[in-house]
DNA sequence: TTAAACTTTCAATCATTTCTGAAAGTTTAT
DNA sequence: ATAAACTTTCAGAAATGATTGAAAGTTTAA
């Protein structure tokens, strides 16, 4: 395969990625097309390759140095902004894990805590099958949480190291 | 606050969280119902409680019952279908990492390995910036293939034991 | 200043996904 | 066999989400 079709692959791919996680498509096609680039690109180069409007790059690019994946860069001499995408991978597994934890996980164990203080009839079926669950939910979430916490202070090596040690 | 208003507020937190994972919302719906019902629920049960039309709570309970987080219960006497949840938190984790890891891990972890094999003049900052970055992704996106691999063998306070341990 | 270069916004449009509900299909009891 | 009870399908409608592109806004250089 040659570098043109395989790139186009490797865009295609990771868009699919996103959207199946809830990531806006042309974000995650941004995010790809960035991540294989060695030099930085400015929105035209953008709009050219992935055949996107003005408007959709500028809002993706907005959103994914929202979520610090990418960054501005400036060329002496140039007026147009260019960006970079962080190349590491480890480090790009932190920023989304961390995104996300803030967006979905903190939001729901809030909503469980929450729910935790139902009142009513203890004897009641109903009552007690959703506080069951709720409390189960509301554990696990938070071990979740937790477990994402940890990761954000790990070291790779360590981290996989560990976890596929378990596996042994 | 009372288990009504309870109720809902669960079913409609846990849409939520499905549809930015990528999963219909009107299916985590049916499931957060089921998860805090005590007992079996018909085809009519939900599309009362949930507001839903036929073709929808068929549609989606039967997506819940691919995914196995659902089950069929015959009530002995009578025709109608009815409907129970897997209630344990960790089984229904699993079943969603695996399900997960099959439509999308596994399908990108093949994908990337294909793109390992690009043929083109090695000294070129372009093609050597891409295979760099495929090599990486795939990498890293095969130790997270493993470690899945190891959370559905694994025993729920074991791994949360470990996990947890680690950042002590 | 001012005008060129560039970025951002947003109402309208387009695309995709989800949902409806009536009709077709199936099963069961008699 | 048949009719009632129940389930599934699917074409069109509705809802949601993404995209466009032109106009407004901003910055910079001279």
């Amino acid at each position: 395969m040659n570098l043109t079709e395989a790139k186009k692959q490797f865009i295609q791919t990771w868009g699919t990625l996103g959207s199946e996680w809830g990531i806006n498509r042309t974000m995650a096609q941004v995010h790809a097309l960035l991540l294989i680039s060695p030099n930085a690109l400015c929105t035209e180069d953008i709009m050219e390759q992935l055949n996107v409007s003005r408007g959709n790059a500028n809002m993706n690019l907005r959103e994914l140095m929202n979520w610090t994946l990418i960054s501005k860069e400036l060329v002496p001499g140039d007026r147009k902004e260019y960006f970079v995408a962080e190349k590491d991978i480890w480090e790009i597994a932190r920023i989304i894990a961390r995104e996300r934890k803030r967006r979905e996980i903190e939001p729901v164990l809030k909503v469980l805590n929450g729910l935790k203080e139902v009142e009513g009839d203890q004897s009641d079926k109903e009552l007690k099958a959703f506080t069951e669950t709720v409390n189960n939910l509301s554990n696990f979430v938070g071990k979740m949480d937790k477990s994402v916490d940890m990761m954000l202070k790990a070291d790779e090596n360590w981290f996989f190291g560990t976890i596929l040690k378990m596996i042994k």
